[in-house]
RNA sequence: GCGGGCGUAGCUCAAUUGGUAGAGCGUCAGCCUUCCAAGCUGAAUGUUGAGGGUUCGAGUCCCUUCGCCCGCUCCA
């Protein structure tokens, strides 16, 4: 493609709410239930906002199912299928993911101090002992003063220590080092929930003032059949995997496919996030773009590295600047539970510039998903290598051998990608202010095969047998593309509205087209013409398009 | 979820101590127009985010709620 000088402006130049807002005026993003206030952390996509999120699920599925990429070692095109499964699921799905249970940490949070703490970090210790009339020890340990502090953290520790002492005078009460003994704030002392008007917070100054723990459980849940009760409890998916996992035995079964091969699906995930943010980049309902890609244990450096540097070449197919993206490897302490190692791709949002923000996960899952599900449902995953038998068997080695060589459940490496993301990226990427031009105040400027119009076709002026020449080319090219026609106002404000909505080429029908077969293209990166036969438009698009 | 700021036409913004909700741009229609939001004429568009309260009277003051932005927190 020719050089576009301005497509590739530092995003830390551009400006969220100008983006916003030309988003929302050309109808590419729109907030959700707008009319009633709208709905936080939810969008909807208007006409061109779709047209862009089709055109790059199309190209993740082609470069991923339909036209995968080439193994290096074989020469051969790699094996991926793809799938589209429920949203919701068996909910042991999700209690064998992980999701449920081992995610929803409560939280406790101080309304002193505004701070918020993981309920099960927070330990106490008894500090004062508030004299009585009774005798009773445990009568004593329910009037007892309570100080809070962080597990594991020696001057949250200390802090509360002195505070107790203190305490302890101006209460008149008995000081005691408890802290030996400490329990967890959702503990139970003398057999009843602590009391946590008597509790002092890490932090505080006064008592009470921590919350009751709250869970966040950042999946939605929904009641499967008429009747609502804890047993029909379902969720909506958190991510697409799951499906994937569930269908790894169905796919195997019925597909011919060896280890190693992919599963690809495209879907709507949910995640009731705690703060949804910055436009489109984190919301509540969102689509991804995920694969697992099942190989031997062995295999899996190999195939995490492959699959690390496709992704990003994908990414820059879409027409992202290399400047734009970098790789991230997560820290060991950063891993998710399943994971043994994730880089992530990023992307220099304006909202993060000069800094990065996620953009995909490229994780090594191990064989956790899958030795997960068949612990909780009983189903064998394991995969039975018929080459390496045969390999093991040549080789005269034992039978024990070579079942153990045979059998075994794939390690999975799983490039997960947003596609609502990805247009939020293709919408920071292409966004451009054009100060200095005439007309248009911005310009979208997307690679040509991503822009939701691929061109635009005026006549000059509204008259003098121009519009039905137009005509006829607009009927014949919108059989291939989407294409506009549109013939009123000025040439120029009709330029100014394809620019801002991307659209990548012009063809204007003017007097020589009626006299000698001529069109003018124009194109929207450099305003610059060029003069082409009618009859090549189609030839010139095709073309164009290809990249 | 917490704290701060902000919500007026599609967009950018006006509206005196509380006193008739306006402008520009855009949109649409017509005319004009031989290449970059040109010109002329005309038109549509608002329960002032929503709900309640105070008041003779609320865009303006008070309360509640929703949304947006910033900072925490969270982000499997």
């Amino acid at each position: 493609m020719s050089a576009t000088p301005t497509s590739h402006a530092d995003p830390a130049t551009k400006s969220m709410d100008e983006l916003v807002a030309l988003c929302k005026r050309r109808g590419f993003v729109f907030p959700a239930s707008e009319i009633y206030g709208g709905l936080n952390g939810f969008w909807d996509y208007g006409p061109l906002g779709t047209a862009l999120k089709n055109n790059i699920r199309d190209h993740w599925w082609k470069h991923t199912v339909t036209c995968p990429p080439i193994d290096p070692d074989t020469g051969e095109p790699v094996s991926i299928v793809g799938l589209d499964s429920s949203i919701i699921q068996n909910p042991k799905t999700w209690e064998a993911s992980g999701h449920v249970g081992g995610f929803s940490d409560p939280m406790v949070d101080c309304t002193e101090t505004k701070k918020r703490y993981r309920a099960d970090h927070l330990m106490v210790f008894i500090g004062v002992i508030i004299p009585s009339e009774s005798q009773d020890d445990s009568v004593k340990v329910m009037n007892a003063r309570y100080f809070a502090f962080l597990e594991n953290d020696e001057a949250s520790l200390k802090t509360a220590l002195k505070k107790a002492k203190k305490a302890a005078a101006s209460l008149k009460g008995e000081f005691v080092d408890r802290s030996g003994m400490a329990m967890m704030l959702t503990g139970t002392s003398v057999g009843q929930p602590i009391d946590r008007s008597r509790v002092m917070g890490p932090d505080a100054t006064q008592f009470g003032t921590l919350t009751e723990p709250r869970e966040f459980n950042l999946m939605f849940e929904t009641t499967v059949g008429a009747i609502k009760s804890d047993e029909n409890k379902a969720y909506l998916r958190p991510e697409t995997a799951q499906g994937i996992f569930l269908n790894y035995k169905n796919v195997l079964d019925t597909m011919r496919v060896k280890v190693p091969f992919g599963i690809a699906q495209i879907g709507k995930s949910f995640r009731n996030e705690v703060t949804p943010r910055n436009f489109i980049f984190r919301s509540r309902e969102f689509e991804q773009m995920e694969m697992e890609w099942f190989c031997a244990p062995e295999d899996s450096p190999k195939w995490y590295d492959f699959w690390k540097h496709e992704r990003m070449r994908w990414w820059e197919s879409l027409g992202i600047a290399k400047d734009n993206l970098r790789f991230r490897d997560h820290d060991v302490d950063e891993l998710a539970h399943y994971s043994k190692m994730c880089v992530d791709v990023e992307y220099k949002y304006p909202f993060t510039a000069p800094g990065f923000g996620e953009l995909e996960g490229v994780a090594h899952r191990g064989c956790f998903d899958l030795t997960q599900h068949q612990t909780h449902s009983k189903t064998k995953m394991e995969y039975f290598d018929q080459e390496r038998q045969l390999k093991a068997k040549e080789e005269g080695k034992s039978k024990e051998e070579i079942d153990a060589v045979s059998k075994y459940i794939p390690n999975v490496i799983e490039p997960a990608s947003g596609l609502t993301r990805a247009v939020l990226v293709l919408l920071c990427e292409s966004f451009t202010p054009t100060p200095d031009r005439k007309g248009s105040a911005y310009i979208m400027s997307f690679k040509p095969k991503f822009a939701p119009v691929k061109a635009g076709i005026f006549p000059l002026v509204n008259k003098d047998g121009m519009p039905e020449i137009a005509r006829d080319l607009y009927l014949k090219l919108r059989d291939k593309y989407p294409v506009e026609y549109d013939a009123k106002q000025s040439i120029g404000k009709r330029y100014a509205r394809m620019d801002e909505i991307g659209t990548p080429f012009c063809f204007a029908i003017d007097g020589d087209t009626v006299e000698k077969g001529t069109v003018t293209v124009r194109d929207r990166d450099t305003t610059a013409q060029e003069t082409i036969n009618l009859d090549q438009v189609e030839n010139y698009l095709d073309d164009k398009l290809k990249a």
